[in-house]
DNA sequence: TAGCTACGTAGCCCGCA
DNA sequence: GCGGGCTACGTAG
């Protein structure tokens, strides 16, 4: 009898110089589980070609393959006794101009791809129960369990504990920890003997206590996932600071392992927190990497956006209230502090967060705090077919960069103006449609086709073999797979598959992968372009003129009066361009077309502005009226009502602009009556600036903008996004203003820009709308 | 423990008047 | 004062 379980760490310890795999995770039944392997043994693999040389370097075990490198030659197993032994035997091969092959593949990841295994696990054999890790298997047989097999076998829920600490910045002590999640809901309090004790709090007379009965309530509460809002970079560090003062272990791992915090490997990383047998989430990271997008980050907003319902305390000077309450309002700070713990896990059950890592995690093979990675995602599913066809892959790095940039998707030049009942078509997930119709494929690549192959050649030269290539079995697999998962109404299952098909063509273009080609991701956007510009020419050769396009898409003009015969039309040019498109695919390249064009929307009324300087229309800026059941809404593209770097001011007034231009309703009135506001200090809390701050401060060297002059200014250390108004003296930071706001600059800055596009329309003028022109003539 | 390119806009800085 | 070159940011797809 057969185990189900959901693997939530793959990694491996080496014991008595060998290394073991374990794979730490969930059981069906609820328990913890922890598969120990050490059948496995590192190893890469060097051409054949190369051994004698190798022999000469040192390398000892060399053992012959069935297994062929993409450019046909055989090639050796290179033995090697630890994972660690692979990088230094690697470079030094490398150093020799030997080409190794696969020497970069994770020796735990290895061992799951040898097997097929991805998140879902069958474990088969004989167990014994150890008291923190629950079953424990010794080399038992392990089988990935299908998708269709996951409907009458389920993943067991991964157990989530949400924690939050609150500190006294000025003596940087810890005041509570609260734990919600794995049916706990408490706090552990610092509370001096005799306090009274609140509702939900147990009290500890000093951090080193609390610290050891949070360690200990880990053990008891064993949860896969900790998370938090930014858990990582605030909590566990406060707390590994406090541990390591108070010379305590933090002992928070499965097995009773540290806590283990590193920077980032990368610059624009985040600190990397490690827990044995058990995975760091941080929520902030979580929705950032599931493409969630929010104009801020903070807790209080995003629980806000999310759940209608924001923290206890918010305010400005939140720090000095919570201490407040920590002295004279204990039941307060203690609820609070709950509430923090308790919206975090609520923001990721509502948007589904966790359930979409664990999906992402099926498909990819990947665990579940690492799903985001999208080459690793590509090498798990492309290793294991490889493996099936007995080849290998390059490591990465082994290709040179070509330096050339290459061409993206095209974007056609827009027919600036307003118009009545617009198509919106696009080509359904154009770049895998592309990869699949084209056979553009790694192994299919032919960098130099002989004149027997009959390649299927790209519009930039790049040329692919007919046969099934990898790649695009792949992607035949996850289509109809995704729309199974929309009919059966898995929007989360949808989303997770839509993730990964889109990551393919971005990895091929990555210098990162190890399956990078330049030529080849120039292939699928030459395709596309070509695709595109055909269906443009088709379609105006149908009769309908098209005003604009952006890589997949073409708004099509309907010159209907009526919406529903728009539509009809939409429905019924779609049908016959596919159809075309059929054809066209066949007798050019002599392939099945996978493309599909479909009607994506209407636009009752459609705006294409005109660029702000130089002439033409804007690519990628458009504001429509569209249905929403019985009533319309007014959707931006691109406009500044998305843009975040926009004050609210501008974002109020283009809103209300375009309702009145798209419902016939006059706006000059409404345009003075909002600068005289403005000029009369009404609107003073809609003038702050929200702008990202690329870099370190001291890293702007050759200008100066805004929102660096204002972050220069701050007495505090400034965070990754500054907040300013402009004043007259200069940009300052919002929550540090010294000097009146500067009007004139939100009437010419914020309103004039936002307003004259559609004063243009009108054939108005913005000053003489505002009244200032008469005050101009003056001078 | 690294997906991609295309694009518009603002504002600084500098040379020129 | 003005325009071109440049940097920086955030967005579309």
């Amino acid at each position: 009898m057969a185990d189900r379980g959901f693997i939530v760490q793959p990694t491996y310890r080496v014991e008595a110089g060998r290394p073991v795999v374990h794979l730490f995770g969930r059981l069906a039944n609820g328990e913890p589980f922890l598969v120990r392997d050490d059948r496995d043994t590192p190893f890469f693999y060097i051409a054949a070609s190369d051994a004698d040389r190798a022999r000469r370097l040192g390398v000892g075990s060399l053992s012959p393959t069935r297994l062929r490198t993409f450019d046909d030659r055989e090639v050796l197993r290179v033995d090697l006794r630890l994972p660690s032994d692979a990088p230094p035997l690697r470079d030094r091969l490398v150093e020799s101009g030997i080409a190794c092959y696969e020497a970069d593949v994770r020796f735990a990841r290895r061992f799951l791809i040898r097997r097929g295994i991805r998140g879902s696990v069958e474990i088969h054999g004989p167990w014994s129960r150890h008291a923190a890790l629950g079953r424990v298997y010794e080399n038992p047989g392990l089988r990935n369990v299908a998708h269709e097999q996951l409907v009458t076998s389920p993943d067991p829920p991964l157990r989530l504990l949400s924690i939050d600490i609150e500190t006294d910045p000025r003596t940087d002590r810890l005041l509570s920890i609260a734990l919600v999640g794995c049916d706990a809901h408490e706090v552990l309090l610092l509370t001096p003997r005799g306090f009274e004790v609140p509702r939900g709090a147990v009290p500890f007379t000093t951090e080193r206590d609390l610290i050891g009965a949070f360690v200990e309530r880990m053990r008891q509460l064993d949860p896969d996932i900790l998370t938090g809002w930014n858990v990582i970079d605030f909590d566990l560090r406060f707390l590994a600071k406090v541990a390591e003062r108070q010379r305590l272990r933090l002992a928070l791992g499965r097995q009773g392992g540290s806590l283990r915090l590193r920077p980032s490997r990368v610059p624009w990383g985040s600190t990397e927190a490690s827990l044995e047998g058990r995975v760091v989430l941080d929520g902030v990271i979580l929705l950032r990497s599931s493409f969630v997008t929010m104009e801020r980050y903070s807790l209080d907003f995003v629980s806000r956006q999310v759940l209608g319902e924001g923290k206890l305390m918010s305010g400005d000077d939140r720090v000095a209230e919570i201490l407040e309450t920590f002295e004279n309002d204990r039941q307060r700070f203690v609820d609070y502090n709950l509430q923090d713990a308790r919206l975090v896990l609520d923001i990721l059950d509502e948007l589904a967060l966790i359930d979409l890592a664990m999906e992402r995690s099926r498909l990819t093979g990947l665990p579940v705090d690492r799903v985001s990675g999208s080459i690793a995602a590509f090498d798990f599913l492309y290793l294991e077919a490889l493996q099936k066809r007995r080849r290998v892959a390059p490591s990465v790095g082994a290709r040179e960069d070509e330096g050339a940039s290459n061409l993206g998707g095209h974007v056609l030049e827009p027919e600036a103006g307003i118009y009545q009942n617009v198509l919106v078509c696009d080509f359904k997930s154009l770049y895998p449609s592309l990869i699949r119709t084209f056979q553009i494929d790694p192994l299919g690549y032919l960098p130099d086709p002989r004149p027997g192959d009959d390649p299927i050649v790209a519009p930039n030269g790049a040329a692919f073999r007919r046969r099934a290539g990898i790649l695009p079995g792949l992607l035949d697999e996850l289509f109809p797979r995704r729309e199974e998962a929309k009919q059966a109404g898995d929007q989360v299952a949808s989303h997770a598959i839509k993730i990964l098909m889109n990551s393919f063509y971005g990895v091929l273009g990555a210098s990162g992968c190890r399956f990078c080609e330049p030529r080849m991701a120039s292939a699928i956007t030459a395709f596309g372009r070509e695709i595109l510009l055909w269906s443009k020419a088709r379609i105006e050769s149908y009769g309908p003129r098209v005003l604009y396009g952006d890589t997949d898409s073409l708004f099509i003009l309907s010159g209907r009066e009526d919406p529903d015969e728009a539509e009809a039309l939409g429905r019924r040019l779609v049908a016959r361009l596919n159809h075309d498109l059929t054809a066209h695919v066949d007798a050019t390249w002599r392939v099945e077309s996978k493309l599909e064009l479909e009607l994506e929307r209407l636009y009752l009324q459609l705006h294409l502005p005109s660029m702000r300087h130089g002439r033409g229309g804007a690519r990628k800026r458009y504001a429509g009226l569209v249905r929403r059941g019985e009533d319309t809404e007014i959707v931006f593209t691109g406009m500044e009502v998305v843009r975040r770097d926009w004050t609210e001011l501008a974002k109020r007034v283009q809103r209300e602009l375009y309702h009145r231009l798209f419902h016939s309703q006059p706006v000059d009135d409404y345009l003075s009556l909002v600068v005289a506001n403005l000029r009369q200090g009404r609107l003073d809390d809609l003038l702050t600036y929200r702008k990202g701050l690329g870099k370190s401060l001291d890293a702007y060297t050759s200008t100066t903008p805004p929102h660096v002059a204002a972050a220069r200014k701050l007495s505090r250390k400034p965070g990754r996004v500054i907040d300013y108004v402009m004043t007259v003296q200069g940009a300052e930071p919002a929550e540090e203003q010294r000097s009146g706001f500067d009007y004139e600059h939100y009437v010419q800055k914020q309103i004039r820009p936002v307003a004259e596009p559609i004063l243009e329309l009108l054939d108005l003028d913005f000053d003489f709308v505002i009244g200032d022109d008469a005050q101009l003539s003056l001078f």
